[in-house]
DNA sequence: TTTTCATTTGTTGTGTACAACATCACGTAG
DNA sequence: CTACGTGATGTTGTACACAACAAATGAAAA
């Protein structure tokens, strides 16, 4: 009765340039704008227009600022009248409880509507390893941040639990910036990239491991420490070098 | 050097009917419409017509469609092209994802970042304690539907953890509309009416004790119970007077 | 009577002009 | 040289006209 979701629009005859449907077209450039922000395309304190962001998306400003509007809920935008829509600043200390809720709703995901993986779902996990193979050997920080993301979208997809979902990905989104930014501003920036690199894979690893055995509650467990450990290295790194950061 | 949130417009000799600021105004238009919804006063299907909100609230189409816009992202309204915004339509099952989710969250908001109630919190508490009284003497569903609201409003500020707030109560108003919706369509009405309303006032007395006690995880626990039973409840009586709905 | 199709009516989505607002540049008085 | 005020410039917020779309209406044909 109430299926209106199939969201697919690849991989048809249509142009890919304008699939169509109105939604689906706010709902394609707020999917490109959160991306951009994600990845610091559009670093913090980057001031938006909207005047432009309607001509590059080839729709006038009223679409353009629902989607604004939408990100602005989230946390990720603010519009303020006269000056600009600009994007949030985040520094980890604000993150905090954002980031406690995150480990919370991690464990959640192996326990409430667990879906069990089977064989694509179990191959894209093994695809999604395979590219952390490639980035130990050409570590790029960007590269990362993007695997990371898929990553995250693999494991939610382990819920059939829709609002917990929807929320886990909000949450997501508000921290992900946050690695970029730090890590961007540390004078060991090559060896931090590694080093996260390294205990990347290995977490996404040992997620493999029990996906193949279809043990999700243990998933939770993995990923519930390894967000808190993340959370609090990224913290311990902000704060050590915040010094030679007042300093510089 | 990043402070920019003196929100605080209260108390001012502006008319109290349009308090000034913009974001203010969308803000008083949006907690309106929720609550409407949330109380039934737009049933289930009840077609909006923007043209006449705006007309309502003095304004264009254009700030009463961003408010329309976030109430659709939260899902109480869908809008359709030229059919029209609709309040969306709810069923027991389709919700339990969401019940079980609060369930969880309601146990976190004692454990994530918990407020030590001062005194004027212990004598709000206290002040809905005896609104229950009241309730218990004169029934009526809409003024119990009110003061469960105010209940939760008032717990969810027993957490310092804004996300966490948020989201429970982003959830809350996703669910809230069931019970109306449902009792109201009862034979039993009155019965059922009066039985939750002496199961809620024992749920409020229970936590009022925790809460001058200062125990905040007990909280979580009471509320964790109250509100799976309050689902599994409401789950039974929907699915046993389905019968009698279908034959009506 | 029933079916079909064109027309009319009503609604949301979009584009655009203008108002409200903040900031910057520049000139001028001290 | 500094401080201040005033206008120019640029941006978001609002209002409104129109396009896109869906459903109801009614007339005509089978």
């Amino acid at each position: 009765m109430s299926e209106l979701e199939p969201i697919l629009e690849s991989d048809t005859d249509e142009p890919a340039t304008a699939p169509g449907g109105s939604r689906e077209r706010i709902e394609r450039i707020y999917a490109v704008l959160r991306r951009r922000i994600s990845l610091l395309e559009y670093p913090p304190g980057e001031r938006l227009r909207e005047e432009a962001l309607a001509e590059e998306f080839d729709v006038s400003r009223t679409p353009i600022r629902r989607v604004l509007a939408r990100l602005e809920d989230e946390g990720l935008l603010r519009s303020v009248h006269g000056v600009g829509t600009i994007v949030t600043d985040i520094d980890i200390d604000q993150l905090e409880q954002v980031y406690q809720l995150r480990v919370e709703l991690a464990e959640l995901i192996g326990k409430l509507a667990p879906v069990r993986p089977d064989g694509h779902k179990v191959a894209a996990f093994r695809a999604l390893l395979a590219r952390c193979d490639a980035l130990i050997a050409k570590p790029d920080a960007r590269e990362f941040a993007t695997i990371n993301m898929d990553f995250f979208h693999l494991l939610t997809s382990l819920t059939a639990n829709e609002p917990l979902r929807a929320i886990s990905e909000r949450l997501y989104y508000q921290t992900t910036r946050i690695w970029l930014k730090t890590a961007s501003r540390l004078a060991s920036y090559k060896e931090v990239l590694h080093n996260e690199i390294v205990i990347f894979h290995r977490e996404v690893a040992d997620i493999v491991a029990a996906v193949e055995l279809g043990d999700l509650e243990i998933i939770g467990h993995i990923r519930r420490s390894h967000i808190s450990m993340s959370f609090l290295r990224l913290r311990d790194s902000a704060h050590a070098e915040g010094a030679t950061d007042s300093k510089a």
